[in-house]
DNA sequence: GACCTTATAGTCAGCATGACACTAAGATTC
DNA sequence: GAATCTTAGTGTCATGCTGACTATAAGGTC
């Protein structure tokens, strides 16, 4: 915790998204928060983190993180940004110097409807966000931007489901991060244009309307899309 | 330099674009990298880096970086990734860990052709990369997937222009990044498109062949390219 | 003035996308 | 068991962007 003077500590924080049931019955993005036990920000909401450990990559750091805090694994894991404005550690200049790396993931929904809270942990909507530690708002703000952006060109979304899906399923998952309805018809001529899904030939039964066939994703689609950097990154 | 155990030594790193003439005449993307005088990796070519200030953003080291190697100011400089692998640093394991906040950034040509070249500081075209410290190769190739992927939805480009420019200059921009050629009239159409550049009226004499017309910048053009984030960034 | 070179305009076909209509097939209701 | 409701899935059409390509404009060079 100490630091000798032009040292910097070195922090590794990550923003967790899942898609969480509402009131209405519907689901919609939430990320889990941590309350604070010290100062500064004390008992204030904050993204989950900690110190990077000896021998630890950033991504293992950003891994275990979401292990402590939502005892889940994450579908997806990616680097978002490295914070280091000098004075985003709050106004006080004889605090120690944090440069966070932030890692940004996605955890399944079946799994993160059913996950851990407790006094100081809390999910909560990305629309009903408290005012947060630090700079952890913008930070939140960025990796919802990030999610947003990427939902359109990569196959993110399917951090979100299960093994086989409707493309209802995949459809709403869709809506609820772009925040907007999409047309059915449209929707499925451009994911089976992509060719990023196989039917699996097996139908979904018993939902009071002609059952809707069942997908998979396409794993030969794994490649490239992080460019040259596919090492530390959960697939 | 030295540390504390569990503890990591961070550095800021820049990988610097510009574009330099080459033998053929023609122009080719380049960027320095300083020679090591220490271990690991004595005498190995790297980018060029070094430890954050206190009080200094990363940006703003990035920026010194930039500034100590080639006497420049960036056109564009934004954050590439922060490589924190725990055997980056080479294989020596009692050697001090370091993460790396790597940026990129962008020198107008102009100035880059002018630019100091020393024992141990030297331009390289990106074609003709050596073998480099660390894993320096690894974040050179990251970054120049970055600018080609950024060229094509952004206006980076302009980072190696002049205030004022032809569309055949800004075609040829492309052209060395992309490393393909562009139907001309059909990148006019897309650029006038777009809307990012508006003619000044003037145009250029003396070609040999028809003058061609003077664009700028349009300025009302600046915002939400990076999302949320507009804060260290040059623009 | 003929000719060379690039600037700039225009045409055309292919492809992706948004809007929207229509049929298919199950469950539910009466 | 027929009518009805709901979503699944197909098809159509207009629009806009893109690549390929043609043609004309307007300077300089010889």
């Amino acid at each position: 915790m100490n630091k000798t003077e032009g040292q910097v500590d070195l922090a590794v924080s990550t923003v967790i998204f899942a898609l969480r049931p509402q009131a209405g019955g519907s689901r919609q993005l939430a990320i889990p928060l941590v309350r604070r036990i010290r100062e500064p920000y004390l008992d204030a909401w904050a993204l989950p983190g900690g110190p990077l450990e000896r021998d630890e990559d950033l991504s293992e750091a950003a891994a275990r993180n979401l292990q402590s805090t939502t005892n889940l694994e994450p579908r997806f894991l990616e680097q978002l940004y490295a914070f280091g404005d000098p004075d985003r550690s709050g106004g006080d200049s004889s605090a120690a110097r944090v440069v966070s790396i932030v890692y940004w993931a996605l955890v399944g929904s079946e799994e993160a409807a059913a996950a851990v809270e407790s006094e100081n942990v809390h999910w909560f909507f990305v629309d009903e966000i408290p005012q947060l530690a630090f700079d952890h708002n913008l930070i939140v703000e960025y990796a919802l931007w990030r999610l947003r952006n990427k939902v359109s060109y990569s196959r993110v979304a399917h951090g979100f489901l299960n093994e086989v899906f409707t493309l209802a399923e995949l459809r709403s998952v869709y809506e609820v991060i772009l925040g907007k309805t999409l047309d059915p018809g449209n929707f499925r001529r451009s994911v089976e244009a992509s060719g990023t899904v196989v039917a699996t030939g097996e139908r979904l039964s018993g939902t009071s309307h002609r059952p809707p066939q069942l997908y998979r994703y396409n794993d030969a689609f794994e490649l490239s899309e992080n460019g040259p950097l596919t090492r530390g990154e959960k697939k």
